[in-house]
DNA sequence: TGTCGATCAGAGATCGTTCTCTAGCCCGGA
DNA sequence: TCCGGGCTAGAGAACGATCTCTGATCGACA
């Protein structure tokens, strides 16, 4: 049985295509009893409308893309994409609005921007770590409003929407924690340096501890995954051999760096002491648990959603916030 | 600017509209020198089709739903589904199929309902852990068709979609891997036991030891998290402290269940062997790494999204495919 | 009581694509 | 040379909701 229309509705209820049209969309100068015969139409049949004629008709498609490296999403890395992801399709769900996953990584490249010019979606939200220099352009010709993630390094327009947490607020915090923690002999384990929220970081770091009369501290880089943090800890350990306190600019990297010290004989926090930027679920979870300078992922989904949809009815907002990091004290600082 | 339409390209082409739309949908018997001038002009406009209205026309949207439960997404748990997730996503993309994330404990619980009514999918991918009993009702009187990601405790159709992996016969690997290493005092952490799966795991892990010689064996349950792991491990060494090998029918669930035995002066492998399921990335990352019965995730994602587009296209498969299930050796067992 | 204004229901057009049906053309056979 | 068959291009309808415009009805006021 084919799926019921408005036709069949207003059939039923007795009244014209436009006046059940009316009553469904909300409109109140319609006569009651009307009214009454098409809620009661439509309940009989279970009628929804179809969100294609909608759409055709009214130029929304009432969706937004949710744009994700998939070969990030599934690594432990993906704690973070996930809580990016929840916060993000909560905030859409709260403006009826649908989130569709599209993989950035997709060996069809072309593929996105051709989707974005297909009138499917009202607007993107890109999560993603790494830029994906080919996506990147495409993105920026795109026809519809797009909200980053985490500042990326390519140019944006001056009224670009981005969502970011304040990275370099957050490597002033975990400089100061370590320094009031009485540590002097510091490293760092940076994110890569093509990333711009890993720079800030980097920054903070610097600009704190030069505040604090530290004018040098040794700095290697990983990829913000477990192993090289283990890598990046093991050449930082070589160097430098008397640390006592490490900067880890993720949680997965600072998980990593904690194994390679203990396997080297150090404990954490007594003899290092280790900090972990993003405060993942893991964080909890190791041992010792973590004490990391946390950024609030799933409410820079959740803001990211809230923004685009907000340009998308043209309110006036706040088209770059910067949320706030803070320190979760734990064990290993 | 607004978006070009089939009839720009028909225009700028110098042709009919059905002959444009004909070019573009591959159709050969057309004259060479107008399809030429169309693809010209489709190319020149950056034409790319509404999808609104061909869905309109059509009555295929095009997009298939992905339910998931969001407060199980960003947990660790979540390895477990964002590889499922992956895999779908990318099974959908090679069928020009796009991704629609829909969560399945928002807080308006007739949305779920309302959008599989809408026209606004063809079909849906449900993977979820625990029931969702208000859900299930609601899916079983969908107008689309529904795969299941994992055999539901709810009564289905006998020509239901279901992907599952071999459960039954995880759990018979992993006692003939125990017993075969020699271990003899064993013990199982269970699923919870309103979930199929983990049922069937208990069943082959029983059936095993059975035909082995082994009548019986101590069982406790947990949640599949890392923490109710810990629990059912202490649990489980309160009451028979001589163990010498466990069967966590989670990765998550062994991990915690390693931490308890560490912290209780056992040895793993050497004094108690752990053997997990569903070799997730912390299974390679855990000190010692985990041998682990693998389901493999990012398959049965994959299946699911080529068995629901087959049956969309009224092809003829295998509705209940079983995905093996083998065991990976690696240093707890 | 007649006329004007306000209000609300309905008819029709519209969004852009796809598909069917028709008309016209070309070629071949008689 | 004429007629018929086959094949391709174009005209038109259809999908279903929404919005504008028109027409009708009712009430109020003169």
């Amino acid at each position: 049985m084919p799926r019921p229309t408005l036709v069949d509705v207003a059939r039923i209820a007795g009244v014209s295509r436009a006046t059940a049209a009316r009553v469904l969309a909300g409109e109140t100068k319609v006569d009651a009893r009307m009214a009454a015969a098409v809620e009661r139409a439509a309940k009989e049949l279970g009628y929804e409308a179809n969100s294609a004629a909608r759409m055709l008709r009214g130029g929304r498609s009432g969706a937004i893309a949710l744009i994700v490296a998939f070969n990030e999403l599934d690594s432990l890395t993906g704690t973070f994409f996930t809580s990016v992801l929840k916060g993000a399709a909560k905030g859409l769900y709260t403006g009826e609005v649908q989130p569709v996953l599209l993989p950035a990584d997709h060996e069809d490249g072309d593929r996105i921007p051709r989707f974005l010019r297909s009138g499917a979606i009202d607007g993107a939200i890109v999560i993603l770590q790494h830029e994906i220099t080919h996506l990147a352009q495409a993105l920026a010709d795109s026809p519809v409003p797009i909200a980053w993630v985490g500042r990326p390094r390519v140019a944006l327009a001056p009224d670009a929407i981005v969502i970011d947490s304040d990275n370099y607020g957050g490597g002033r915090l975990a400089a100061r924690a370590l320094v009031d923690a009485g540590r002097r002999r510091l490293g760092i384990i940076a994110g890569p340096s093509d990333m711009e929220p890993a720079r800030d970081r980097i920054r903070g770091w610097r600009d704190e501890l030069a505040q604090l009369g530290i004018e040098d501290s040794p700095i290697v880089h990983g990829e913000f995954t477990l192993v090289s943090g283990s890598a990046a800890m093991a050449r930082l350990l070589k160097r430098y051999p008397d640390l006592d306190g490490v900067f880890a600019s993720s949680d997965l990297m600072a998980s990593g760096a904690i194994r390679v010290l203990q396997a080297a004989g150090r404990r954490v926090p007594s003899d290092v002491a280790v900090i972990g930027f993003d405060d993942v679920s893991i964080a909890t979870t190791m041992d010792p648990t973590l004490t990391t300078v946390r950024q609030p992922l799933e409410d820079m989904g959740r803001v990211a959603a809230e923004t685009i949809l907000a340009v998308l009815q043209g309110r006036d907002v706040d088209r770059q916030p910067i949320l706030a990091t803070s320190l979760v004290q734990r064990e290993s600082a």
